[in-house]
DNA sequence: AGCACGCCGACT
DNA sequence: GTCGGCGTGCTC
């Protein structure tokens, strides 16, 4: 039943059709009946459903599609704050965009099922209005004097401050001398201090600081700080979380990997006085479950989070930060597939709010919307501090090889012997986990391969084992040849990161080396100590994954090495020099970020390739134009759209059977161009057989609707199924 | 996502 | 003869 003030909550009363969504990936929300207490949109409720009870969501009136006889009647309201309507929205606008069920993106937003019952009230013991008689001894003595003095606290924390064991304290309950009540429960997250001094801001930061502060008032809009490595965004945008802040507004900071954000949070606790709320996919339930219901109270003033944050039911969201924008972590490739970049400014857009992207490597994308007007750019061209950006060469491996059966040429080892004489700090980078990415039989050639995957398997020899980085298959290293035979026959082939530490360790023997990969790197706290031990300068030698890449400040570390700087450039990925370049630039940016001023070398077969090219003159600008134009040129994103569909199936005949009927039926469009069916990049992935369709389509066309249309006429069948990717992102 | 129904192999 | 494997399909 509507009211008729403006901007009504629709209300629904007793025996009301209502459509409530529950979160699991159905086609769309249920028809229920209302029951005895009337119900508004946002609801949450729980419902029967088949044989079970779930939590759902009310989400507004019954569609009618279902007979009357059919619906089941909601059960009760449950005590929590309802679900805001601009979260409904999002959830809306999410399914519809990445062609997901309703159903499976509101599961995102309301991830911990227990977060909806109330929390059991704490209680407290205090002195009781009229005392009884008593048997005195100096324990109860100390502890009624001390209830007389503080307020109402749980009988634990009692007797702790009172120097006694929880017997007294009980022993005093049960005879009356004290007296149970309930309290509230102390706040989890503590209001950040806005008193603090705010650092010193150079002329250009002050300008672009004062642009978003600017901007809370306005609105929706996206503000780019587009700063080159070291030149203190975080600083800048943190002025306008202070301001957001300031304004009684909740604030929203993505990271790419949280996990690995202990420096970003150390930073946020030096200026802010408290920790914020974090929300990733290591929380403990309790943990979780605190923090959405702050989140949703208003409790949770900043939440600092991985994708998933987006999800939260803000209260009253002022600001939405995307740190490292370009970061391909951003992108959800499992279940519902979302880039978390566009997504926060879908959820900036709905809820009216500024949304700012930081990175030093601004992705096509979004340099795309600056050039459209879209977006505002907030240009940042110097290091802070004087800090001097490093200086980039090529190392020509045609010209300085590595010795045979090593990987570090003689000008790379000598520019690390004295950095290291200097009593400075090196870094060698390889995007590369384990310690060599194929293995074969000397004897007969066989390869190591993943039993469920078209993929090599991954010597890890730390862990004694031959991994494959897809699905995780592990297995000890075999003692002789699956295919020969022979014996002790397996030759490691190629470098990982753990074959460049074995070098170092040879080449370097004084240096303290460390290595970091999210192998060696197992959760936030591991994180933190490694980052903590390179920043004290108990490491001289830090080799890493592209986990050393991220945003951190060593300021003893003058040199990066770059083992292969091609690696990324292989396989004809979209994407591949983009990402090459924004890579590179990020691990540059690692070196002389204080006094001393850093160098970089990039170890390359291609020297002339243009990614180096840009990186070595610090081109940036040209080579983004370039690529650019090749992206026009081929109609590709950001200047086409592209979808993927990854077909997958345990039997191939019933696979391509499907994916021929799926081509039969595909939209003739002259503004779409399906690709397609071809063997997926892996054709075989945790036992399933791939097939993938590639649509293009012009800005213009209505890619969502052709693709809906489509995939309504073909159903899967058999095992079969169907992934939708809408702006794919990686093409392997 | 569960939970049932349903149709083919090794057990008391 | 039954217990149970997990393939397929429905849940307002």
């Amino acid at each position: 039943m509507l009211s008729a003030v403006a901007n009504p909550t629709p209300r629904f009363s007793p025996q009301d059709r209502v459509a409530v969504l529950l979160p699991l990936p159905l086609a769309g929300a249920y028809d229920y009946r209302v029951g005895e207490r009337p119900l508004a949109v946002g609801d949450f409720v729980t419902v029967p459903l088949g044989k079970r009870e779930l939590v759902g969501v009310v989400w507004g009136e019954g569609r009618g599609d279902v007979d009357a006889g059919r619906l089941r009647v909601v059960g009760e309201r449950l005590d929590c704050p309802p679900l805001p309507e601009v979260t409904r929205k999002f959830v809306d606008w999410v399914a519809a965009y990445t062609l997901a069920a309703p159903g499976a993106v509101l599961k995102m937003a309301m991830s911990v099922p227990d977060a909806l019952v109330p929390p059991k009230p704490l209680h407290g013991v205090r002195l009781a209005p009229t005392m009884p008689d008593l048997k005195m001894t100096a324990a109860r003595r100390r502890v009624l004097d001390l209830a007389a003095q503080l307020p109402p606290l749980p009988g634990a924390d009692l007797a702790r401050e009172a120097g006694v064991g929880p017997a007294v304290v009980k022993g005093l309950v049960e005879a009356g001398g004290l007296e149970m009540v309930e309290i509230a429960r102390p706040p989890f997250f503590h209001a950040p201090d806005l008193g603090r001094p705010a650092p010193i801001l150079s002329d250009g930061q002050r300008v672009a600081a004062d642009a978003l502060v600017a901007a809370l008032d306005s609105g929706f809009s996206v503000q780019v700080i587009d700063g080159v490595t070291g030149s203190g965004k975080t600083e800048v945008y943190f002025e306008a979380v202070a301001a957001a802040l300031a304004k009684g507004r909740q604030v929203l900071v993505l990271l790419p990997e949280i996990a690995l954000s202990a420096q970003w949070l150390k930073r946020f606790s030096a200026r802010f006085g408290v920790a914020p709320a974090e929300w990733h996919s290591e929380l403990s339930d309790a943990r979780r479950r605190e923090t959405w219901r702050a989140v949703a109270s208003g409790e949770a003033r900043v939440v600092v989070g991985a994708r998933s944050a987006l999800f939260l039911p803000y209260r009253t969201l002022g600001l939405v930060v995307v740190d490292e924008e370009h970061d391909g972590a951003f992108k959800q490739e499992d279940g519902v597939s979302y880039h978390a970049r566009d997504m926060a400014v879908v959820r900036a857009r709905l809820g009216g709010v500024p949304v700012v992207l930081a990175s030093a490597t601004p992705s096509l994308e979004t340099l795309a919307n600056i050039q459209a007007g879209r977006y505002v750019r907030l240009h940042l061209p110097d290091r802070h501090a004087g800090a001097a950006l490093p200086e980039i060469s090529a190392v020509d491996l045609r010209r300085f090889p590595p010795p045979r059966g090593m990987w570090l040429s003689p000008v790379l080892v000598q520019a690390i012997e004295e950095t290291l004489a200097a009593g400075e700090q090196a870094m060698l980078f390889l995007n590369r986990r384990g310690y060599a990415p194929l293995t074969l039989c000397r004897a007969c050639g066989h390869r190591l391969q993943c039993p469920h995957c078209t993929a090599w398997l991954v010597e890890h020899r730390l862990a004694g084992r031959l991994v494959c980085h897809h699905c995780g298959h592990a297995v000890r290293p075999p003692e002789k040849c699956p295919q020969c035979e022979a014996e002790d026959s397996f030759v490691a082939c190629g470098p990982g990161v753990e074959r460049i530490a074995e070098e170092a360790a040879h080449r370097f023997p004084g240096a303290r080396v460390a290595l970091m990969a999210s192998d060696t790197v197992t959760g936030p706290h591991a994180a933190a100590e490694f980052v903590r031990q390179v920043a004290d300068h108990e490491i001289d030698l830090l080799i890493g994954t592209q986990i050393v890449a991220k945003g951190y400040h060593f300021p003893m570390l003058t040199l990066v090495g770059v083992v292969d700087s091609d690696l990324g450039l292989e396989g004809g990925d979209l994407r591949a020099a983009e990402r090459t370049h924004q890579l590179l630039s990020q691990v540059a940016g690692r070196a002389g970020r204080a006094e001393r001023p850093g160098r970089v070398l990039l170890q390359t077969y291609q020297p002339d390739h243009p990614v180096m090219r840009a990186l070595i003159d610090g081109d940036r600008d040209g080579f983004i134009a370039s690529e650019a134009e090749f992206r026009r040129e081929a109609g590709m994103p950001p200047y086409g759209r592209l979808a993927a569909l990854v077909v997958s199936g345990p039997d191939t005949n019933a696979l391509d059977d499907f994916c021929r009927r799926l081509a039969r039926a595909a939209p003739h469009d002259p503004a779409l161009q399906v690709l397609g069916p071809a063997p997926a990049p892996l054709a075989l992935l945790r036992g399933r057989h791939r097939r993938r369709f590639l649509v293009k389509a012009a800005r213009s066309a209505n890619l969502h609707a052709a693709l809906r249309q489509w995939l309504s006429q073909v159903p899967p069948t058999g095992g079969i199924r169907v992934q939708v990717d809408v702006d794919p992102y990686s093409f392997f």
